[in-house]
DNA sequence: AGCTAATTTCGAAAAATGTGGAAATAGGAT
DNA sequence: ATCCTATTTCCACATTTTTCGAAATTAGCT
């Protein structure tokens, strides 16, 4: 993964209003939300709320599918994954992390 | 972790020369890197850096200490491992990942 | 074709961010 | 006391982000 994208996508992370919509997507589950669903919950304008899930999309943590007229929003699992894995990577590069959490990858 | 305080630290890593910034601290080890030289490596003034660094140390991603004149910083990996604990908690909560990185935590 | 519901795009205003030169400050050394 | 180096703070400006109402679009139904 590039640091660019990896910069991206902690970007897109690191608003507020996106990470609790994020949340709310990974607690969904497969099923995952129509964006009216999260509009509701989340209780912002639907403007507002489809910039924000746009941005997380575009970044590919967000994947959206049709539902005739409803837009079914779902978490992408490899996405976090991959950035958590980069996040990791840079942390214990060189040095020993306390292994807190990140103790997989033998 | 507060949801707050998570997106706070994203969004300090969400810019590439933050997280430029960041990989080299962590590259650098337990010796930490003074201002200057980190300053040398990335080419950029000094008070552009001045700003980047302090949004890493208010949000608890790196610390510093004085050395005589020079302030030495050091990657605080105890935060970024609260931060990737986060991360995985999130993602894991309900859903199954593949652990990618995220095992352990019995 | 026309209607309704769901979602996005447009347009625009307020707020925050990124950037950097110049001045100020901190901590010694002579 | 004065000076020197390292770093931050001040100030200002350009760019980007955030926000959201209104209009447009998409998809299916009758």
């Amino acid at each position: 993964m590039k640091l660019e994208k990896a910069a991206s996508q902690l970007e897109a992370l690191g608003n507020p209003t996106r990470l609790q919509l994020y949340r709310i997507l990974v607690r969904a589950g497969d099923d995952g939300l129509p964006v009216g669903s999260i509009q509701e919950k989340l209780d912002i304008p639907s403007s507002t709320l489809s910039h924000h899930l746009k941005r997380l999309v575009d970044t590919g943590l967000v994947k959206q599918e049709r539902q005739a007229t409803t837009l079914i929003c779902r978490a992408n699992y490899p996405g976090m994954n991959e950035l958590i894995g980069y996040l990791a990577d840079e942390c214990c590069a060189d040095a020993k992390c306390a292994p807190a959490t990140s103790k997989a990858m033998a």
